[in-house]
RNA sequence: GGGCGAAUAGCUCAGCUGGUCCAGAGCGCCUGCCUUACACGCAGGAAGUCGGGGGUUCGAAUCCCUCUUCGCCCA
């Protein structure tokens, strides 16, 4: 017995890297296409290259590492394909942030000096995060890592575009976006989100100018009446009687005295405010649509990009570079000394704000390229429609349809430096070129072309992401053989910014699906249900996690806590508290493991099944069993994605069964050299290797330290625990019988203990018991692990006979067996007759149910026999017990 | 305004196609133990009108309706 060196408590700094590092080099997370295995693939959600890790990323990853490396101990060629995203808007922010400071700015330093400092920033702090999922055991293949911006990436979004724009499906258009002031540039509506915001209803009086005498002119009610100087006409709606007549009329723009004319238009909804309404095309989108209709030119722009009032004619001077909200408020004050306001309501309504710095979006005319989402998204739909695409929960679907079904038009362009610069082309004869290559001249006409300014949505970049990693659109080795994927791991926010947008552009270039599955992590939040987050201050840094507990236990504890879909709770105060489950286990693991291994030889032991059964205790053919049945429950919620499920099946059988019975039933066989003693480490072994193999996806570090302290078999595959097999359940070892017996054995024991401790007998002594087994069944249970019972429950001699009776601590088991523990004057009579006369009182009540149960011929006619019959059995035993209670009862002359 | 989800032990959650569920787990709590693998432990225990009401059914934590509270998404 040599390996009696590892420590007592697991320490998980001191392996968890020499792992990491042996796993990376044999090569573990490396695919192989030319592997004749089956594929399974999962791409990683490329976290933005700048970030660094948070719990979310932990939960998420924790999760694919499962299932990769659940699939590769099932033999599949698994990838798992790291990388990460540039994520534009942010990383612009940043660098525009670090030149604020410097004080200048990105147009003082220009676009190229502007790039290079983007470059320098993410050099110093890009990829960090791929550095920490090593820490937490994340198997990527890091051969393959990739980033949005890399050469080859970048040449395969331009492709993209291109070909896009070829068949049609971009272009070029004039119309109202949504517009942040603080960023900068145009955003696409899922950037855009809505709140609840509390405004106002501004009632605003236009003059009539054709008719001087007329005071009352028309009122409009508007939210923004700094948009006003944009209107270019004032509608209502053609049935609306209030105004019929009306149209053609020219009214006056307050302040400014713009003549606008009076319009009909059916897009105006009569019963909001006056019904009257002011059309600023230029500055809402639905204004923007009611002015198609209208014989209007070119609808003015009245803001500065940054949102001031523009220093445009229409605009009074006074108010000219004021900001919107500060315009908005000298607006009215100017209204009101006018007497041109007319009232003022309170009005709550959902504003649109930017999803990246929260600034109010300002809906902004201008020309932007656009995806024509109809017919990507209707094959996407088609397909989900059909099964193809699955969500877990499925629930989550309805998400993705619904997002799909009401679909519009895709703004790609963002008018900022960083990012995939848009492959069009402009020379001053207005003519496009959208090209591959770079250009020089204008292709049609010759003259000079200078390059599109803006870059593409960063979404869009990653909706190429599960096949532009791949090498698309060459023909690459990993592409034919990688591609399509299986799992995408995910959090339902980004659906349809992301996975959605990854079905459509692989089914339009690849004609397949990116993946089949789409599991969606929940969201990691703390003991308020807050969203951790490093801003709110609540978050729990995962690399402090593992320091402290290891990653093993992170792992453990998020994924044993957090059914799929499920949100997960942890306290930021208490880490300690919040990560024991996982620190325990894992520890509870190895002092498992270590004192199996003091006690397992050095050569290789048999398989059970090569054993002879008929040495075989009870409880080892007990734990073999339960081996089998942990086997199936586990490989078969992994299957369904039930993460949580298998862990908490495999956590069960460790601690529960493993350590807590049998490893305790077998000690005196392990020590020394005893007569069962070969059986018992063999089956030993067994159990603690099938462990191993269970456990390894959810706590990779711990089990392959363990493993490699494991005596080998003959035909042992590898060893590394990484790469060796997922246990398969055998029937051959499957023992219902030995499960029903060794189940009254560990009740006859608790029965016992829980007598000893409810009389408080000293836990060192040895007591006497007598039993009365209920059945045949029993009996040879009780006879077959007497030593068993006697020792585990302190037993100095365990007797078995009929009519056992006397003063004493009664207790009755489930299949009716009883017990009796003679105690002497310890006992007292008054506080056992009350026990006993409790426990009888609620099984008569309980025999009462079932007896009505089984007297109700509905019951009897429409359950299924099988129902029946068990209902039958279980109304038998529980009156056995009954029986054996009262008799209990009477002996002890309780009245 | 529309949709989705949640409400089960002090806390966080399981409980999948209604019947071995006399409702489970982890953490916390109480009692006793440093029993030579583990005090990050062992043994024992207390603790739930399964949000309220109604319905379907032989049978409901589980299905339906409704109400209340909370969360998320969409417009």
């Amino acid at each position: 017995m040599t390996r009696t060196t590892l420590a007592p408590q697991y320490d998980p700094s001191a392996v968890e890297s020499a792992i990491y590092a042996r796993w990376e080099d044999a090569g573990v997370f490396t695919a192989d296409p030319s592997s004749p295995a089956e594929p399974y693939v999962i791409v990683i959600p490329p976290p933005n290259v700048t970030d660094i890790l948070h719990m979310g990323h932990g939960l998420n990853n924790s999760l694919q590492d499962v299932f990769i490396r659940f699939e590769r101990m099932r033999g599949r060629e698994t990838l798992w394909l790291p990388g990460t995203d540039h994520a534009a808007i942010a990383t612009h922010n940043m660098v525009e942030r670090q030149l604020k400071k410097e004080g200048t700015t990105r147009q003082a330093i220009g676009r190229e000096a502007f790039l290079q400092r983007v470059h320098a920033y993410q050099k110093e702090k890009g990829g960090i995060i791929l550095e920490q999922l090593k820490g937490l055991g994340a198997s990527c293949d890091w051969t393959r890592t990739r980033f949005t911006m890399d050469a080859d990436y970048s040449k395969a979004v331009r492709h993209a575009f291109v070909s896009l724009y070829q068949q049609q499906l971009i272009y070029r258009g004039h119309r109202v976006i949504h517009w942040c002031p603080r960023d900068l540039t145009s955003l696409s509506d899922e950037e855009a989100e809505f709140e609840e915001t509390d405004g106002k209803l501004y009632h605003i009086r236009y003059a009539r100018v054709d008719s001087a005498q007329d005071k009352e002119g028309v009122v409009v009610a508007t939210t923004r009446p700094e948009t006003m100087f944009g209107d270019v006409a004032v509608v209502y709606h053609p049935a609306d009687e209030r105004y019929s007549g009306m149209r053609g009329q020219m009214v006056q723009i307050p302040l400014s005295g713009t003549v606008i004319p009076v319009e009909t238009s059916e897009l105006v909804e009569k019963d909001f405010g006056t019904g009257m309404l002011k059309v600023t095309p230029a500055h809402d989108a639905k204004d923007f649509e009611i002015a198609r209709s209208l014989p209007n030119a070119d609808p003015p722009v009245i803001m500065t990009e940054d949102a001031r009032m523009a220093d445009v004619e229409r605009v009074p001077a006074e108010l000219r570079g004021l900001d919107r909200f500060a315009a908005r408020k000298k607006i009215v004050e100017l209204l009101e000394a006018q007497e041109l306001l007319v009232k003022v309501e309170p009005h709550r309504h959902a504003i649109r704000h930017c999803y990246r710095c929260g600034t109010v979006v300002e809906p902004r005319l201008s020309d932007q390229w656009f995806v024509k989402m109809k017919p990507l998204a209707d094959k996407a739909l088609d397909e989900y429609r059909r099964g193809r695409i699955r969500f877990v929960p499925d629930r989550w679907g309805a998400v993705y349809e619904n997002w799909l079904s009401e679909i519009r038009d895709w703004n790609i362009s963002r008018q900022i430096w960083f990012g995939h610069r848009i492959p069009a082309w402009y020379c001053d004869e207005g003519h496009i070129t959208v090209s591959e290559t770079d250009l020089t001249t204008c292709p049609t006409c010759g003259k000079p072309a200078r390059q599109d300014e803006d870059v593409l949505d960063t979404w869009f970049s990653s909706g190429l992401w599960p096949f532009a990693t791949l090498g698309w659109p060459e023909k690459t080795a990993d592409l034919d053989r990688f591609y399509p994927g299986h799992t995408l791991v995910t959090a339902p926010d980004i659906i349809f910014f992301w996975v959605a947008r990854m079905v459509m552009l692989g089914y339009h270039f690849m004609g397949e699906r990116p993946f089949e599955t789409v599991v969606l992590n929940g969201i990691v939040r703390d003991q308020q249900h807050r969203k951790m987050s490093k801003s709110a201050g609540n978050g729990i840094d995962p690399l402090e996690v593992i320091r402290r507990f290891g990653a093993d236990a992170l792992r453990f504890t998020a994924l044993a806590a957090a059914p799929i879909g499920t949100d997960i709770v942890l306290d930021p105060a208490d880490l300690e508290t919040s990560f024991a489950p996982g620190r325990n286990f894992a520890n509870k693991l190895w002092n498992a493991g270590r004192f199996a291994l003091a006690n397992l030889p050095d050569d290789a032991l048999p398989h059970p099944t090569d054993l002879d059964a008929a040495h075989f205790e009870l409880a080892d053919r007990w734990i073999l069993s339960r081996s089998q049945r942990t086997i199936a429950a586990a490989t078969e919620a992994l299957e369904r994605f039930r993460v949580s499920d298998s862990a908490n099946a495999i956590y069960q059988f460790i601690w529960h069964d493993l350590a807590d019975w049998y490893l305790e039933q077998a000690k005196p066989r392990l020590y020394g050299s005893s007569e069962g003693g070969a059986i018992a480490r063999a089956v030993l072994a067994y159990a603690l290797e099938t462990s191993l193999r269970l456990l390894h996806p959810f706590m990779p570090f711990v089990t392959e330290e363990l493993w490699q302290n494991l005596p080998r078999r003959p035909n042992s595959e590898t060893t590394l625990l990484a790469l060796s097999s997922w246990p398969e359940a055998d029937a051959r070892l499957l023992d219902a019988e030995a499960e029903d017996r060794f189940a009254r054995v560990q009740a006859l024991v608790t029965a016992v203990r829980t007598v000893r401790s409810e009389y408080g007998v000293e836990p060192g002594r040895s007591i006497r018991a007598v039993v009365e087994p209920a059945s045949t069944a029993a009996l040879e249970a009780f006879n077959a692990e007497q030593h068993t019972i006697e020792r585990l429950a302190k037993i100095g001699r365990l007797s078995m006979q009929a009519g056992a009776d006397g003063i004493g601590a009664h207790q009755v088991l489930p299949d009716g067996s009883s017990v009796f523990v003679p105690l002497g004057d310890a006992i007292d009579v008054k506080k056992e007759c009350a026990r006993l006369g409790e426990e009888l009182a609620r099984l008569d009540q309980q025999l009462g149910n079932l007896t009505a149960t089984l007297a109700n011929e509905n019951f009897i006619n429409r359950a299924p026999a099988a129902v029946v019959e068990r209902v039958r059995a279980k109304e038998k035993s529980w009156r056995e017990q009954r029986e054996t209670l009262a008799g209990k009862l009477r002996v002890l002359g309780c009245t």
